[in-house]
RNA sequence: GGGCCCGUGGCUUAGCCCGGUUAGAGCGCCCGGCUGAUAACCGGGAGGUCCCGGGUUCAAAUCCCGGCGGGCCCA
């Protein structure tokens, strides 16, 4: 049961199979005949880098499976296929995690520290990460893809590819440096971009505070506001009313005093009530347009007494709402976009105190050099302490947090560089229509994003990232942007000792000195760049594009990317806004978007919950194979999917059954000397039998079908339909009709045709089964095909795709109504109580249309001499399976009862051969001791028969000097094998 | 706060777009049977408020509205 080094072992096990396979496909260089290019039309892959930090979990896994899926299929099609790998290696994620592991609080840390050993740590620390990467995200997976050629976004060669994009904007007027108020994280002490703050949203508890602004030249009159951030009132500029809002003065009493506190009037009560405040009665209304120039007084004058030097006033916003707060709004310049805008239009000044770090500088006053965090408080309390403070509540809402430390961010103004999208963002739309986004269902959010996009703020105060390449003239402030390291080194004048690598990251490239003849000294904007940038121009940096134009042009546009849902805001959308900025092109054809990983409670899966499902562990406890099916068969790739590690085995079970099937025919076919160039399928299949035509007819089905779901990206029903063929059609039932005519020595010419048959199916359902399961499909093309097929390819990933052939409908039909039958007769003998082991006379079959056609198959199947057509007699024991009606006699036939014990007798044989491990082609002797008449009488009548069944060359009745004992009917019987 | 997806026996799910026999299947469970490829298979059975409530309709798992739970996205 073997060939060469690929053993039909009694059962199928993924772990013996993948390393065989694996070592069979390194020895003969597998991998490279299959990517190699032929000269056929080319099936271009772009793949989203995984960030390699991290180890890869079952996410990874699934979507890397469906990439190989979709592959592999192609290749099989006959394309040419270009599968680069590609690493996404630069980052905050990668500064984080060196921070955390050199224990630096922050950015003092990192620079005390050392910018050159921190910038070092880093790629150390993708470094490691990439050998897990390749080891458990690619190979054990069996994930073809070309590491040995893999971009890597850290290398020169290819980031500078961002920079040439940068230049691109640069001179298309896209590249904007703007004053802007953005999310920042104080500990990581840089802004962030939409993207990542979406990334950190969580709930938490704020304070809730309303606060009154006392009006200037009064002493007890208010304007009431309300806010969540207490530090930002340290940079109050203004107070803004709808214009259109009817607004109230009230007067309260509160403790001793008398007060008039201005706020929306439709608030007013219930507002009243949530302060405490018992007496007080609205004395004047105003519209918010006439209340607009009031003056206040800066409530923190006293501690930030700069203040106090300028005038604040009421403004009117359209944006003001009466849903929360007070109808007041309180205006931040430095702190708040709409408050940014505002500012802006009114010509207001924008105060910002707080430096990126969250620590307040000069302008904060009494609050210079503490974080922002601890003025929230004491901000809280310097009010309370000036009798300004009406009422302190908290809120639970969701505010954004860093999406890597967790720290709750901050909004603050600060000058950045974006990429204006606003001004392509119309052509990115249009040019998104012309691709292929599967599922449909999934591309409105992305159209709807691409629609909405917004300036791109591509600066980030970082270390470990791609620098961003813009200059200043020290002397007037004019910018410099450079294209590429060339271009860079042409430009110094002075260079540091450096290698390429380095020379093209922090802190190495700031030591770049720059002159031109117009300005002697250009300091570089001292950012990196979004790593989202990164990522986002492997359209082109990955084959490095500009220098290898023609390979370029046969990749681009690509047609196939797909990574998970989330990366519609990510990679998806940074591929297309850097290629239609640099090609005015989408970068791609085809984009699949995967649903979501979740657990088996469908929670999603994270780190702090515990739940991840690791690659490593998955595949060392399950094998490849088995995963891989599991995930591809349990839902639709764009489906969320819960994944249960112990539901895996479901899908072994089918494995072992495609496994049994190569095994079964191995079996025979090496007893009867099979050998599939002997017997070619086209002249044998005349010498077959109909269940043969009907099995090529399924086959031929599943062919063309499987092909259209892969094409549809539907590899949940390619997979349920594979599955479903050789479990049901080939191994329950083309199998069992196949057992009677593979037990007999006969060489009968329909035995060789249903080899040839059975050759066939096996070698086209493992070449479809090698696009979903590499291995274990391989393993079997080399231990069974191969083994009959000399001159099959070398490999079942070599193999092309099979020409679906005609199917025979009504063949099909007559096939699915036969085994209907047999279900129906099964149902009936239940009932009836006799087993199928005893021989019935008869069974009528009626509402059947094709009954004429297998009534020969049902007798065998069902174990009936006769299968007659039409209504069932009075007295029969009747079963339907819907339309179709089978019935037998009620009871067994005294004539027939010889032959149910001869069955009886063959099966206990069969039993004790296997137990005592025979081959199958091993003769026997067997004795049978019985003191009943009619096991005797049974040896004797089908004497021919047993021997026949179980050959046996020796068949006496007599005494047995061991052996074992058997109950047959109520008759004991003892039972002697030997080996003949 | 806004948008979207999901919710079907113990578990996993098909069906829903396009309303219409008895809601189908796999796993598990119980009973019976088969077996020299098969820890497989075949027959039967138990097990369902199709998340809840309302509406449209002769008829709703399916269409509409409102909740609840899980998830995603946007703010």
């Amino acid at each position: 049961m073997s060939y060469g080094d690929f053993k039909l072992s009694p059962s199928y096990n993924p772990h013996a199979v993948e390393k065989a396979v694996q070592e069979f496909w390194d020895r003969n260089k597998i991998f490279d005949k299959w990517k190699s290019w032929r000269g056929r039309p080319v099936y271009a892959f772009l793949e989203g880098p995984p960030t390699t930090n991290g180890m890869p979990h079952v996410g990874h896994i699934r979507g890397r499976t469906y990439k190989d899926v979709v592959l592999r299929f192609h290749r099989l099609l006959g394309y040419d296929v270009w599968v680069q790998g590609g690493w996404d290696m630069q980052g905050m994620p990668v500064e984080w995690e060196v921070e955390k592991k050199l224990k630096l609080r922050s950015k003092k840390d990192v620079e005390q520290y050392g910018l050159e050993k921190f910038a070092l740590e880093c790629n150390a620390l993708v470094e490691e990460y990439l050998q897990y990467w390749r080891e458990w995200g690619t190979r054990r997976l069996g994930l073809w893809l070309d590491l040995e050629n893999a971009y890597e976004t850290r290398r020169p060669r290819y980031l500078e590819y961002a920079w040439r994009v940068v230049k691109r904007a640069h001179e298309a007027g896209l590249l904007a440096e703007d004053y802007r108020v953005l999310w920042f994280c104080p500990r990581c002490e840089t802004s962030l971009s939409d993207h990542e703050v979406a990334l950190g949203y969580e709930e938490r508890e704020d304070p809730s505070i309303y606060v009154k602004f006392r009006v200037e030249g009064s002493d007890n009159e208010y304007l009431v506001i309300w806010t969540t951030t207490p530090w930002t009132i340290v940079d109050n500029e203004a107070v803004a009313a709808h214009p259109g809002y009817a607004y109230a003065k009230v007067e309260v009493v509160v403790g001793e005093r008398r007060e008039y506190w201005w706020l929306a009037e439709r608030l007013v009560s219930q507002l009243m009530q949530l302060f405490g405040v018992k007496e007080w009665r609205v004395i004047e209304t105003k519209r918010g347009e006439e209340l607009a120039g009031l003056r206040y007084v800066h409530p923190l004058a006293e501690e930030v007494p700069e203040r106090a030097s300028r005038e604040h006033r009421v403004v009117t916003a359209e944006f003001v709402t009466l849903e929360q707060g007070t109808g007041l709004v309180h205006i931040a310049p430095g702190h708040g976009p709409e408050d940014f805008e505002l500012a802006k239009r009114y010509g207001i000044r924008v105060t910002n105190s707080v430096e990126v770090n969250g620590i307040y500088n000069e302008l904060g006053g009494k609050y210079r050099g503490k974080h922002v965090y601890d003025v929230d408080k004491e901000v809280v309390k310097d009010l309370k302490a000036k009798g300004l403070l009406v009422y302190e509540d908290k809120i639970r809402h969701e505010y954004p947090h860093c999406w890597r430390c967790g720290s709750k961010l901050i909004l603050r103004a600060d000058r950045q560089w974006f990429i204006t999208i606003s001004r392509i963002r119309d052509k990115m739309y249009s040019e998104l229509q012309k691709v292929n986004v599967v599922p449909q269902k999934l591309r409105d959010r992305f159209d709807v994003f691409v629609q909405n996009a917004r300036d791109w703020n591509i600066s980030r105060s970082r270390v470990w990232g791609t620098p961003l390449p813009v200059w200043r003239c020290k002397k007037d402030g004019r910018i410099l942007v450079v294209g590429s390291l060339d271009e860079l080194k042409k430009l110094a004048k002075e260079v540091p000792p450096v290698d390429d690598f380095k020379l093209v990251h922090r802190p190495w490239i700031d030591q770049v000195k720059i002159a031109t003849e117009d300005c002697d000294e250009w300091v570089r904007e001292p950012y990196v760049m979004d790593v989202w940038l990164d990522s986002g121009v492997a359209w082109l940096a990955a084959v490095d594009g500009e220098r290898n134009k023609e390979l370029w042009g046969k990749l681009f546009p690509y047609d196939f990317v797909t990574e998970g849902i989330d990366q519609t805001r990510g990679w998806f959308y940074s591929l297309l806004a850097t290629s239609v900025l640099y090609t005015g092109r989408a970068p791609y054809k085809t984009v699949l978007i995967q649903g979501l990983i979740l657990d088996k409670h469908g929670q999603k899966m994270s780190k702090s919950k515990g739940n991840v499902v690791w690659a490593k562990d998955l595949f060392e406890k399950y094998g490849a194979d088995p995963v891989r099916l599991y995930i591809l068969s349990k839902a639709a790739p764009w489906e969320d999917l819960s994944f249960d590690p112990d539901e895996v085995r479901h899908v072994l079970a089918d494995l072992g059954i495609l496994w049994n099937v190569a095994r079964f025919a191995d079996t025979y076919m090496s007893l009867d000397g099979f050998d599939a160039e002997r017997y070619p399928l086209e002249e044998w299949l005349g010498r077959g039998l109909e269940e043969d035509r009907w099995v090529l007819s399924e086959l031929n089905s599943l062919v063309a079908e499987f092909a259209s779901y892969l094409k549809n990206f539907e590899f949940h029903k390619a997979v349920a339909m594979w599955r479903d063929f050789v479990v049901e059609t080939l191994s329950h039932r083309y199998l069992r009709l196949l057992r009677r005519r593979v037990w007999s020595d006969e060489p009968t010419p329909d035995k060789y045709a249903a080899y040839a048959v059975l050759h066939h199916v096996i070698k086209t359902v493992l070449i479809l089964a090698s696009v979903f399961t590499p291995f274990v499909a391989e393993y079997l093309w080399q231990a069974y095909v191969r083994k009959y097929e000399k001159s099959a390819p070398e490999s079942v990933h070599l193999a092309q795709y099979p020409q679906a052939g005609p199917v025979d409908k009504e063949l099909v039909e007559a096939y699915r109504e036969l085994f209907a039958a047999f279900s129906a007769l099964a149902e009936a003998r239940n009932k009836a109580g006799i087993k199928l082991r005893w021989p019935v006379r008869v069974a009528y079959i009626s509402g059947a249309k094709h009954a004429g056609r297998y009534a020969e198959l049902l007798k065998y199947l069902g174990n009936v001499k006769e299968v007659k057509i039409g209504p069932c007699p009075e007295g029969y024991v009747k079963a339907a399976e819907g339309q179709l009606e089978a019935c037998i006699p009620p009871k067994l036939e005294p004539e027939l009862y010889y032959e149910a014990l001869a069955r009886e007798i063959v099966r206990r044989i069969q039993v004790m051969r296997k137990e005592a491990g025979l081959e199958i082609s091993d003769s026997i002797k067997v004795v049978v001791e019985t003191n009943s008449e009619d096991v005797k009488n049974a040896v004797e009548h089908y004497r021919d028969y047993i021997a026949r069944e179980t050959r046996a060359v020796d068949l006496l009745i007599g005494q047995a000097t061991g052996g074992r004992e058997w109950d047959i009917s109520g008759e004991r019987v003892r039972i002697e094998i030997k080996k003949a």
